[in-house]
DNA sequence: ATCTGTTTTAAACAAGTGTTTAATATTTGT
DNA sequence: ACAAATATTAAACACTTGTTTAAAACAGAT
C-alpha cells in the first residue's frame, strides 16, 4: 500500500522543520555565503547529510528560506494597504507596524538588501512575493489620490523610498549609531521607539502639506 | 646604509597599491567573508602570496581597507560640520554632498553596515574614524541650537538617524526598488536625484517647524 | 520475525580556503 | 661585476567547503 500519511518523525520534533528553523536563524545572521551547511546542521542538532537529504542543496534551501523571509517582510505592508482605511491612517499604521515588526526582526532588512545586492540568484526568489504587492492595488490608489490633489505630487517610487527609508534604516544602522554616539543597546531601543513618532509625523507632514496639525 | 626611499616598483605600477585597489573593489562588492585572497590577487593581476607578503594576512588587509572606506564615508560629513555655515545650510549641503558621494559609491553603505553587523572585528577599524566625528564638535553645536529653541527638541542620535536614513537607504534599496516597481537603472538614478530635493525639504521642514517656506 | 521503505549516520570526495616555504627573479648599493 | 636586499613565483600545507555514497538504524505492515 502507499503511504499517504506524513513521514513519521523519529526525532522529538520533525527534522525537516528543525533544519528549516536553524537555516533561518543562521542565514539571517550570517548571510547565504558566510555560513556552512555544517553550521546549519550543528545549529539544528543533526547530521550534515540531512540538509541535502531534505533540501537537495544549500542553495535550494536558501532560496526556500529567502522566499519565506520576503513574504514575512512584505506581508504586513500588503495587509495594511489592502484595508479600506483613509490614506493617512494607512500610512500611519503602516509605519507603526513596520517598527513593531522590525523591533522583533531587526536584522532582516540588512539580510534582504545585502542578499539582493550580492547574490544575483536571490532575485528570483522574490518574484512570487512581487505579485502580492502588485495585486494589493496600493500604487493605483495612491495615484488616484494624487490626481485629486489630495497628496503631494511625487512619484510612487519615491514615496516608497521615503517611507521605507525612515522605517528600515534606523534598525539597519544600529551597530553604526551605537558606536558613533556611544550608547547602549537599551537606550538605542528607546531611541527607536521614540523615532517611530518622528517618522510618522515627518512623513505625513511632508506627504500632506495642506493638513493642519 | 638604510633605504629611506620608497620600495621601487618592478611592475608598471606599484604592486602594493594595485592589490589595495583590487581589495577595495572586491571587498566592497562581495564583502569580507564572501571573497578569497586568490580572487583579490587575480583582480590585481598578481600572485596570491603577494597579498600576504605585503599585508601579512587577509584580515589585516581588510582592516586596512575598511578603515579607509570609513574615512571616506564620514570625511565629507565632518567637513561640512566643521564649517561655520548657518545650521540650515549645513544640513542642506550635508545631504546634497551625501547624495553626490553615494551617487559615485552606491554600494558603500551596504558594505559598511553589513560588515559592522556581521563582522565583529570590523568594529575596531572604526575607532580612529570616530574621533574625527567627535572632534568636529557637530553634536555640541546642535545641542546649543536646541537650547535656544531654534530647532525641534529631538535627541542628537535621532537627528543623525533621520538625516542618514533619507540619504543612504535610497541607494541601499536600489535592487529591491528596481524589482518592486520594475524600473531600469537609468530611471532609478533619475528618481535618486529627484529624491535629493525631497530629502532636503522634508528634513529641514521637520527639524525647523517654525520656518516659513 | 521478516520484509519494505524511510530516515540517519559516518566517511569519503574533489574543490577551494588562508597561509607558508623555499626557490627564483629583479633591483640596489658598492 | 658582484653581493645583499627586495620582489615575485610555483608549490605545498592543513583545513573547510558542498555534496555524495554506502551502510546502518528505525518504523510499520504482514
Amino acid at each position: 500500500m502507499f503511504n499517504f500519511a506524513a513521514p513519521k518523525a523519529r526525532m522529538n520534533q520533525n527534522a525537516e522543520e528543525k533544519i528549516k528553523q536553524a537555516a533561518l536563524r543562521v542565514f539571517i545572521q550570517k548571510g547565504s555565503a558566510n555560513c556552512s551547511s555544517r553550521e546549519i546542521a550543528r545549529e539544528a542538532g543533526m547530521n550534515v547529510a540531512l540538509v541535502n537529504y531534505y533540501f537537495r542543496s544549500k542553495s535550494k534551501l536558501f532560496a526556500l528560506i529567502f522566499e519565506t523571509v520576503m513574504q514575512d517582510f512584505l506581508k504586513s505592508m500588503v495587509q495594511v494597504f489592502s484595508s479600506d482605511l483613509p490614506i493617512r491612517e494607512k500610512i500611519k499604521i503602516l509605519i507603526e507596524r513596520e517598527f513593531e515588526f522590525l523591533g522583533q526582526h531587526p536584522d532582516i532588512p540588512n539580510f534582504v538588501l545585502n542578499e539582493l545586492a550580492r547574490n544575483p540568484e536571490a532575485m528570483q526568489g522574490i518574484l512570487p512575493v512581487l505579485n502580492m504587492v502588485n495585486e494589493s492595488g496600493v500604487f493605483d490608489e495612491a495615484r488616484k489620490l494624487q490626481e485629486r490633489g489630495d497628496m503631494r505630487q511625487m512619484d510612487i517610487v519615491q514615496i516608497t523610498i521615503l517611507i521605507m527609508s525612515n522605517c528600515q534604516y534606523p534598525f539597519m544602522a544600529q551597530p553604526l549609531m551605537k558606536v558613533i554616539h556611544g550608547v547602549s543597546n537599551e537606550t538605542y531601543k528607546e531611541h527607536l521607539t521614540a523615532h517611530k513618532t518622528h517618522a510618522v509625523n515627518m512623513v505625513l507632514g511632508y506627504l500632506f502639506p495642506n493638513d493642519q496639525l
